[in-house]
DNA sequence: ATCGCCGCTTGACCTGGATCAATGACGGCC
DNA sequence: GGCCGTCATTGATCCAGGTCAAGCGGCGAT
């Protein structure tokens, strides 16, 4: 079974489950509303959000050029944006978990930019877009929480463009894979990896070699334990002052 | 003098100028409002808006760290933006040219993740960004708009990552800054380049000299011709085709 | 007009990471 | 249980682009 990822996330997120008819993961792991909200948005962001999935590995939620009619926030699972390169050559533009939103780069255009595809068996919540423009527009918390969520996709995509080392590279990718699991309750320096090399690789921007051997390196120093997909982050500080400016502040 | 760039463009934007007190290049070049608009936000608009500047070559519009007071576009001039890397290192994510919005990034965390300094002399308007979404709250277009920047910004910052050979990135370059120069009026084939190529290296992850030897390159195939900083694009056909995925589509 | 500075270009060399190739370790399937 | 396809690691080689080091030309200052 290749659902074990998902499955734990589902369990972690749905303990304190979908109080009340809600889902806890859209609503609060989004943090549309962080501190308290008034019930009756919540109505009516439930009435714009459907669930959907479950989304097999492989499987395609949105393809690039499809206009853009939904966003998606991940309950469960793992996806991942793919962008289509010169010469049949693709690119990762960024992992999805838990609590994450999907398809903000499609506003732009008013149509996906890149392919969304399941990394681990995924269930998401789907927002119909006008609906959710109109919500925002009337609650002023949500429309600031949208900003941020574009806001923080920026930060992180020009992180991935500066020219840093490819062990800087993926050091960084490992604290704030931590920090994200970190942020849906699990730990911050043991986990799993959701994703294959091949996968990582493309996504720092290196071949999958060069990932395996940056490992190597990492663990050769004592500060990470890798096996297979299982890590754990031993030196968070010495990782820290690696990842150095690849983080965000 | 260093306003040759910044002069022509003023007089580009401000040949049909100030219409009625507002400012085209703000209202009109930002496309808050594509098609028309309700006089009454115009007014509110022109209220949380305020021009500032001249600021010269080398002045810093805001640092990083600081709070997220207020957000600015260009309205002549060109800005840059830099984020702090590791070492003293720098990395230019991107240039700002007249009606673009500077600043976006800063929403996420509530303070700029980047210094914002003038590449060429540059005159800016401010919005002071509380009364700016509570504008935006009121003005369902506007927020669009607002998201559509946003959005816009992560697509670019994405390309930038992919990994793409020196002359690809060159190529892609030049294109894109003779299509934000057609928007603006000029000419979208031939034009001078705002900045020096140090940054234009730092912002594509090369070093001067590698970006000098790829202007080369390309000169030799005949695909365009380089003298200081004017810049003629020949032959936009092949430029595209090597560009290739770097583009938004 | 001359000087000096600085940004651009050009050449020679070096290196980090890509590429190619081989081997080992699981996990799925019959 | 044995077979096979996929994924991860490891070693050997190659190359795009970085680095170092000169030249060159334009422009501002005197």
């Amino acid at each position: 079974m290749d659902t074990r990822v998902g499955t734990g996330k589902e369990r972690a997120v749905n303990g304190h489950g979908e109080t009340g008819g809600f889902c806890t993961t859209c609503v609060f792991g989004l943090q549309f509303v962080p501190h308290g909200i008034d019930r009756s948005l919540l109505d009516e962001l439930q009435l714009v959000m459907r669930h959907v999935g479950p989304f097999r590995r492989g499987a395609v939620v949105f393809r690039a050029g499809e206009p853009l009619r939904a966003l998606y926030a991940v309950r469960s699972g793992v996806l991942k944006t793919v962008y289509a390169g010169s010469a049949g050559r693709e690119y990762i533009a960024g992992f999805h978990l838990p609590g994450e939103m999907v398809g903000l780069a499609a506003i732009h255009a008013g149509r996906f930019p890149c392919d969304a595809v399941a990394v681990d068996t995924a269930y998401l919540c789907r927002f119909e877009f006008r609906s959710l423009t109109a919500l925002t527009a009337r609650a002023p918390a949500m429309q600031e929480q949208l900003l941020r969520l574009l806001s923080r996709d920026i930060g992180s995509a020009i992180l991935l463009a500066g020219d840093h080392s490819a062990d800087e590279r993926v050091a960084a990718f490992l604290i704030r894979l931590g920090r994200r699991f970190a942020a849906r309750g699990c730990s911050a320096s043991e986990f799993r990896l959701p994703m294959g090399r091949r996968d990582i690789a493309n996504h720092l921007g290196l071949a999958p070699e060069t990932v395996s051997r940056a490992f190597g390196r990492l663990q050769q120093q004592g500060w990470i334990r890798v096996r297979e997909r299982s890590v754990s982050l031993l030196r968070a500080d010495e990782l820290l002052r690696l990842a150095g400016a690849l983080l965000p502040a």
